[in-house]
DNA sequence: GCCAACGTTGGC
DNA sequence: GCCAACGTTGGC
């Protein structure tokens, strides 16, 4: 199984927007390796780390899951949508989204300064700087321990 | 295929 | 709101 960090703006889409729902597409992802990410290799199952990005305090919210893999995304087709793509058809849609399942949301945000100053995390691309990739692969040994650091 | 211009992300 | 870093676009 993999894991995975995925960004979200919590005034657009948050954790609790997630656990009111219960299952969401992932829609509006417009950069191809995120893409790629989404498409490839995100399998059903994959526990995910719902990041908050752009607010007070940035940082993993809580815990998802894929509970459905790779499709095209509407967003694309629908010209009203601020995620519209005139160049997608639906023949070869250019844009591929997941669908995912809350799981589960933490007491206290576990804020990206908490994780830049844990020494064990220097390798996640999230605390480097000039990372901006909204997904991200998360090894087994990072996901361990940010979920501990959610008790 | 290069690269300048432009747009976006996202922390601060 | 600023701005560094990065991605994409399009002219050549």
């Amino acid at each position: 199984m993999n894991h995975w960090l995925m960004k979200s703006e919590p005034d657009v889409f948050s954790i609790d927007d997630l656990k009111k729902k219960k299952k969401s597409g992932w829609d509006g992802v417009r950069n191809y390796q995120a893409r790629n990410y989404m498409r490839d290799d995100m399998k059903l199952g994959d526990l995910v780390l719902f990041y908050h990005s752009s607010c007070e305090v940035p940082g993993v919210a809580g815990l998802a899951k894929v509970c459905k893999t790779s499709h095209s995304d509407p967003s694309q087709f629908d010209s009203k949508s601020e995620y519209y793509d005139p160049k997608a058809t639906k023949d070869e849609p250019r844009w591929f989204m997941v669908e995912v399942e809350f799981v589960e949301k933490f007491d206290e945000v576990v804020s990206l300064s908490t994780l830049k100053a844990t020494k064990s995390l220097d390798k996640m691309p999230l605390v480097q700087k000039g990372s901006r990739l909204s997904i991200n692969p998360v090894n087994e040994k990072e996901f361990k321990i940010i979920t501990e650091m959610a008790q």
